[in-house]
DNA sequence: TTTGCCTAGATTGTATGCAATCTAAGCCCG
DNA sequence: CGGGCTTAGATTGCATACAATCTAGGCAAA
């Protein structure tokens, strides 16, 4: 309790005005935030993460920065070369199908389980969430779409929230995740990368407890949005990130 | 290349004939002896892990041993309680049956992946692995029943691989590591958890590349080996891991 | 005897220092 | 002028020191 104010609590010390939270886990602290960074795509795939630089910045030491890499590099978010360091993972094509494909195995599972524990709270949340899309659709702007694409991916968070299944909800979480990243890599502008309509049907499926209708609407859902992507292999994109990552 | 042999490479430390490959990821290397002692039940669930102790036995510091328990934490094969340490964790039976219940969600789309890239080496694969369950199920003794259970978890990771997709893949390694631990919990030594049967029917519905058929097999197979645990609530259980852990 | 407090030891959390490795700029040589 | 080598700086890997916290045992009071 005396020595904890070293770290922080005086507000002009300008950096740590976030983590340092007493005697919380700030590891988890600084995980989350380089997640949602990096799913918000404020962090280019590609992007070096200096540990001294990450650890300056929410003023801890490359221990605790080391702890956080590590717990997102086994999420897939990043990749660690040994003594070369941590960067934003940019998912080839190929393992942008493999998500998908992933996520088409799971998620008709997760339906099926979803519709058996559905009951009126359940379809209240969802509801909810779909207003919020509505919302965050109607709005533009630079970061509307960050927002729209983090939308869509709690709708299908919420069905796995709903299908009450801890270890399958955490491998959605990844999924969802990686999902951000292949679309920031490869999805193409123009097109809707989530139709909101789709998760309204499928939503409308569930509540008529019809499991076979809302996986085919799901899986084509993801079709849809895969389609849209472009996964081809062109020369450009290895060599921007043989360039050494970042946007600019 | 000086300070190395500091460490080993005399005979006699009597500790560290085993890591300290020289560049090697020596985390890793810990990570993976944790864990097959973990699946293989010579680490009960409850046990603590000491981070000195660990170190000491592999003769790395705290600093190495923390990554690895770190990962173990993350994969669900530890539980690690703030300022108290990891413990080999010790899935509750809500626990144990969303586990088999990930298992009957992912599994039966496995077997569809796989019968898309079933081949014949694929299929001499499978006869292998066949072939090892039954040279193991011949022999008796107290290790038996370990290197059973092994071999069973073989089988299915064996489809996990030919399906052909690295993430589905590392979710099923998840899987089945915890499956170990819950059957190290609540399985009943008396019934054979994993018929053999049961691999090498499944394997022939997926050489007639009968993906319904090779599905159900395999759902029923799950749901063969779960029957076989005693998920009841004992009041025993809880108690006795409030009493600290291992077996004795 | 039991309950509560208190202190000493053990254990984890974090920062920091040093060695190993990588990176990039400068230099020599062709 | 270009290419390979060398070296200084930067960065990571690891060990260790110290701080914060937990745990266990003893002691006193009810």
């Amino acid at each position: 309790m005396r020595v904890l104010q070293t770290r922080c609590t005086d507000g002009f010390r300008s950096r740590c005005h976030w983590i340092t939270r007493g005697g919380e886990d700030r590891a988890a602290a600084i995980r989350d935030r380089l997640r949602d960074a990096i799913v918000d795509r404020r962090l280019a795939p590609g992007t070096k993460l200096n540990e001294t630089e990450v650890g300056a910045l929410f003023d801890v030491s490359r221990t605790v920065v080391r702890a956080a890499l590590q717990a997102l590099t086994y999420e897939g978010l990043l990749t660690s070369e040994r003594n070369r360091g941590a960067f934003v993972a940019s998912p080839t094509p190929d393992e942008a199908r493999h998500v998908f494909d992933a996520r088409r195995l799971i998620e008709p599972g997760l339906v099926a389980a979803a519709i058996k524990r559905l009951g009126p709270s359940e379809i209240a949340a969802f509801r909810a969430r779909l207003e919020e899309e509505d919302h965050v659709l109607h709005q533009t702007g630079p970061m509307a779409r960050r927002a729209e694409i983090n939308a869509s991916g709690d709708f299908h968070l919420l069905l796995a929230r709903v299908a009450g299944n801890a270890i399958i909800q955490r491998f959605m979480e990844e999924l969802l995740a990686r999902s951000s990243l292949v679309i920031a890599l490869y999805g193409r502008s123009g097109a809707s990368s989530c139709g909101h309509g789709d998760h309204a049907n499928i939503l409308a499926a569930l509540e008529q407890r019809d499991a076979e209708r809302a996986s085919q609407l799901l899986v084509s859902h993801l079709d849809h949005i895969e389609a849209d992507l472009d996964l081809r292999t062109k020369g450009s994109l290895p060599l921007r990130e043989a360039l050494g990552g970042r946007a600019g």
